[in-house]
DNA sequence: CTGAAAGCGCTTACAG
DNA sequence: CTGAAAGCGCTTACAG
């Protein structure tokens, strides 16, 4: 590889001079710039990044944490996406993504610790165990902007769906479509789950619609085995629901194979509504009725936001909501008044 | 940060000590190596990668090509999966991920450009437009071994999974079912494409089934709607298929719907098969009929062969094929002899 | 077993 | 407008 050296040599400048005239600098002479760019070209020069870095201490390289444990990481689909999108927007302003390793060659590190070793400009939290301490310990870091998605700390920007105001969106629309009776499967309880529910009851009580104590269950997220599980005890009950909610439309799968099974029809005596928007949610038929994520805005965000933060801008939102959008889809059946 | 000099300074030994003893070398004296490790815990000191990258000319990190068209890219599944495995692969060698990028701040580079500027010590093609001149560059560069996925060049080491034997097995079972009128609507040309298409047309051969010129179409991977386009075609001919094969398992469901609309049941009167094994295939019922592509093994794999090129060993296979299995499922209906 | 010195390839404050 | 020099934080050949 030519190095700074060999183009000033050859193009009669000195290393200060070409390093300079490479970098834009105003002072450089015409004959001078053209001359270096010229050299640079012919013998295809490139800088060295990590000469680059260890000199100016700015990488230019974002850090991101996925940690993929068995029921979602870079294997959900959301996440998958999440990360495709933070990655453009980082990539647009010229920073690029290194995933956040836990063991160099032998020896452990923990997240913060790797992040310093490579020196991060910045980092973004997509997935992982928010009571993790290493995770919490990163989130805390001041060493440099951290980022978390659909997550709360205490220090940390944060970029978040509406979970709130989604269920509240399909809660109001099942209403609409006459529905009295409905059930919701939750997913396992934690900071996404919590204002869910919280938004369902609210629109349930302000619609004075009674939610028996059964109608409320739990079940795993995108485990269609266990949602299947659930539905069916629901479908046992005296007094089944005319609705379902499930935690995301791919567990929904599981929920229409136990209607099935129940010998009842989909979506006429039990509809079902989902939460995600996932492709194959309007690819099959019925449509899912469900609401749909804006990874878009959330990945674009959350990189907007992370730059800003290591460009030393102030007026950053700490925390930010990005809406979902209501499908109406075909799962949730109107109902005679 | 703390640094090298720090924890001379503070323990009391050279810098060359220093190192040394942080980096195992036996020559260091018992006493030496405590003292400094021990001094190097306490002040927090970690080492900068980019200090050790410039003068070891080894940075222990791979670059990532994943070039999102409309079509594929990180939003699907697959590649999702894929780039993961490879990633653990990588991650338990001490090497760690970062995604390719094509611009530094305002200037193009090609990724060729881009990994040279990085210093990766190796590349993995994981999606990217086979036809694409930077890519060809990319793939075919003397500088660091390469890997790609799925794809065939020259130099490039590659790891494919086995298109032709996937088909094969899949054809031979739909055959199995006494099926005789089998359709293939087959993803667009491709290197993926080609060899599938072989394995279909040998196998209905050496079983002496004809195929009518009709009964062979093209649609895009993992586009449901085209895909019902073509099969509403197939079923509007004279003597349509018994059985049809579709791209892939996400386009399968549009394949279904077509079924649907043309009042036929499915899978009793038209029976399909996929490809993939995704997620749903195993959820939805019926269960899908396909070849299950082992992302486990193909991302593992890429990332062993690559570090091993990397770390020089001579007798890594230049092709590695990886076979797929075949998930019998139920969308394929036995028809009596 | 330990350390002084050189050097990896850059950038930048300073001098001219 | 241009350049010599220092320094970023490491590793390693060499000397002792």
């Amino acid at each position: 590889m030519a190095t700074i050296k060999d183009v000033a040599e050859k193009s009669g400048y000195s290393k200060s001079t070409v390093s300079k005239a490479l970098n834009g600098y105003k002072e450089i002479g015409e004959g001078a710039r053209k001359k270096i760019i010229e050299t640079a070209q012919e013998i295809g020069y490139l800088a060295n990044y990590h000469a680059r870095a260890l000199k100016m201490k700015k990488t230019y390289s974002i850090g991101v944490v996925y940690f993929d444990n068995a029921r979602n990481g870079l294997k959900n689909d959301f996440f998958a996406w999440l990360i495709q999108e933070f990655r453009v927007g980082v990539e647009t302003q010229g920073y690029d993504l290194t995933f956040i390793n836990v063991s160099v060659g032998s020896q452990k590190k923990t997240y913060l610790e790797y992040a310093q070793y490579r020196a991060f400009d910045g980092v973004c939290i997509i997935c992982a165990d928010r009571e993790d301490k290493e995770i919490i310990e990163l989130a805390q870091t001041d060493l440099f902007p951290v980022v978390v998605i659909d997550m709360d700390f205490e220090k940390a920007m944060s970029v978040k769906s509406d979970n709130y105001g989604g269920i509240k969106m399909l809660s109001e629309y099942i209403i609409s479509q006459n529905h009295k009776k409905i059930a919701y499967v939750t997913g396992h309880d934690s900071f996404v789950t919590k204002p869910r529910l919280k938004a369902f009851y609210d629109v349930m009580e302000s619609n004075n619609i009674d939610v028996p104590k059964e109608y409320v269950v739990e079940s795993y997220y995108r485990d269609p085995d266990d949602t299947e599980k659930q539905v069916s005890k629901l479908l046992k009950l005296n007094d089944i629901p005319t609705c379902i909610m499930v935690p995301d439309d791919f567990a929904l799968l599981g929920a229409i194979n136990a209607i099935q099974k129940a010998g009842l029809r989909y979506p006429e005596d039990v509809s079902l509504a989902g939460y995600d928007g996932i492709p194959i949610s309007k690819i099959m038929s019925p449509k899912i009725t469900t609401i749909e994520q804006d990874s878009h805005r959330l990945g674009m965000t959350a990189a907007a936001n992370l730059i800003k933060a290591i460009e030393g801008e102030e007026d950053i939102e700490k925390v930010t909501i990005i809406e979902g959008k209501l499908i109406k889809g075909e799962s949730v059946y109107k109902l005679p008044k």
